[in-house]
DNA sequence: GGATCCTCCCAAACCGCTTTGAATTACAAC
DNA sequence: GTTGTAATTCAAAGCGGTTTGGGAGGATCC
């Protein structure tokens, strides 16, 4: 059933048959009445790729997701392209997703883009080596980073958590609090979130004249046992930490597990703070929440990415939008003052 | 960039140039040196759309992930897409995604199908009455069915695990270890999944003669504080269970979370066995995992899926495939012999 | 009454690729 | 020298829409 049928059907022309439908004005509006009816009737729906070749956009927009060396995807994506996914449908956009090894994320852009695609893409989890900006450049793509670009602040389009900021304040937090061995459960720091969290965590100490300590540093993929078995050497050592600042609610269960393990009681013999993303799937919300936690939900993020991407940047990709989301410090049940004896 | 001007520059019929391209026979080897060589140097890439239109096909499989109620995102689903992620880029496919609410999951889906944006799709998360292959079936849109719709599980193609009997044996070894209340955090029943693991969990109970108790069942979506509140409830009830069966390991750390927080120990004083999707970020494997466990890896069922739609299912969209995936019984630390004074 | 302006509709070009059907050339066979 | 065959190459016709540039008919204005 395409447009030639429907216009045959109504012994009108195409051009009049794809103009009443995509309302324009020059059509009456009998006709139009007429057109939309028989359409229905029929069943008719236009072919989107004919559509698209003939605009000349996509109508799509692209992501890529990197599958980091461990294999591990990270969820966070997962809620992101909720949020996303949730205004490409309002908006009336397609999204297109690959799903590749870290190695291969410039090839997939190069090739959503060359290939006419996607109209746009997203990138996703910046390093702070980052190159695909230039990549999208030369590729004439207009594009969103959820995150930053070391160095390409003011020059590109992205949507931001204050991941310094929000790790400064929770580790100010923990300082008020009496504690002054503070482990630090990092994600990989050759991302740029992750540096950001590790730069505010150390400002916040050197501001008091504290210095850090080597061994109550570790960064890596955000997994449950990644939480459990940093947390359990931790606690084991020589000086053990006696507050926890975790970048993922799901590697802080994995502290959690293991400080119940040892018989120990959060919130009152080991403090932990984590980042809280909101994923829909580990609610840590209420009054008291489980987890003291800076939170910052990255599904709304996806939600005003796809918004910035479609109604900022399509139609004015020279001007870079910014967009900065403050994260919330959220007192829950997993911190309390330090009684070690120092 | 476009075909036409490439070949201008080489002096040959589009024709010629297409076909040296695309590999077809009829063109010498010489010549077709020639235009890779010059397609290359002058970065030439075919449109995509312009091809898709050509050709009739989209090169791309739909996927319409459904938000319940509570607006949780399934971290299955997105571990489901990377395995046919996976897949697809090596079969030279896209992947086309809408993330909507339940109830317009239909839509989508005829959306995707009506308007030709993907050639065949995967239906997610089939549910006890489900309808959505009627929809597709009109439309006239290859699918395969990640899970199985009630009565349609011989016409229709499906990759699925066997989730009856793997609960039922999870259920006969806690039985096996003298639990006779055990508690079964399920998925919500609507889901043709959760309500075959139901099946199998009453049959191991019926099979011993056991009756099934109503207050320790129940049903919801999978996250973490689900499995928390269930068994805080459930442990401080008149009479608790010694043992839990738990459809998610995300719930399961809920209710690990609460055994530890009650001074108990998981394994010893209450069992725990999960069903373990395998989830990248939830790894709970080597020799000796913290939970016991019913395992079976979605990631390859994602990719699994993308490859018999592709390569069975579009060639012959009639016959259909059927694909089975036993579960592992994998014995962990969260289980041990009933000590409850019966 | 004629010029001007809308309103509404149409034929045809175009988007960039694939594919059909045919033409051209070269060479061997008869 | 004609014919048959294989190897190359090409012009043109789609694929199914959108968009350009008119054109017919009626109303408005001098």
């Amino acid at each position: 059933m395409n447009l030639k049928q429907l216009s045959e059907a109504l012994s009108l022309s195409q051009t009049t048959v794809s103009r009443a439908l995509n309302g324009y004005p020059e059509v009456s509006a009998e006709t139009r009445k007429r057109v939309v009816e028989m359409a229905r009737k029929i069943g008719y729906a236009p072919n989107s790729q004919a559509r698209k070749l003939a605009t000349g956009r996509a109508m799509a927009i692209g992501h890529v997701i990197p599958v980091s060396q461990h294999e591990m995807m990270n969820p966070v994506f997962m809620e992101f392209i909720a949020g996303a996914g949730e205004a490409y449908s309002r908006l009336g956009y397609d999204m297109v997703l690959k799903v590749v090894p870290d190695a291969q994320v410039e090839g997939a852009y190069r090739e959503l883009a060359s290939l006419k695609k996607a109209d746009a893409v997203i990138v996703h989890g910046p390093r702070i080596h980052d190159t695909r900006h230039e990549i999208l450049d030369t590729l004439g793509v207009p594009f969103l980073i959820h995150g930053r670009i070391p160095g390409q602040e003011e020059a590109r389009s992205w949507i931001d958590m204050n991941n310094a900021h929000a790790f400064e304040r929770a580790t100010d937090l923990l300082l008020d609090l009496g504690h002054r061995r503070i482990a630090l459960l990092n994600g990989l720091e050759d991302m740029d979130f992750a540096a950001r969290r590790r730069r505010g965590f150390e400002k916040a100490l050197t501001n008091r004249g504290l210095s850090t300590d080597p061994a109550l540093m570790r960064q890596a993929d955000m997994t449950e046992p990644y939480g459990a078995e940093s947390a359990l050497d931790m606690l084991d050592g020589a000086n053990p930490p006696t507050a926890f600042l975790v970048s993922s609610m799901i590697s802080a269960l994995g502290v959690a597990r293991v400080i119940s393990q040892k018989g120990l009681q959060i919130g009152r013999d080991v403090s932990v703070i984590t980042h809280d993303d909101a994923l829909s799937f580990l609610p840590n919300g209420g009054d008291d929440p489980i987890f003291t936690c800076t939170r910052s939900s990255v599904r709304y993020a996806g939600q005003r990415a796809a918004e910035l991407l479609i109604e900022q940047i399509l139609p004015n990709p020279d001007v870079p939008v910014h967009e900065y989301l403050e994260a919330e410090l959220i007192i829950g049940q997993s911190t309390g003052p330090c009684h070690a004896t120092a």
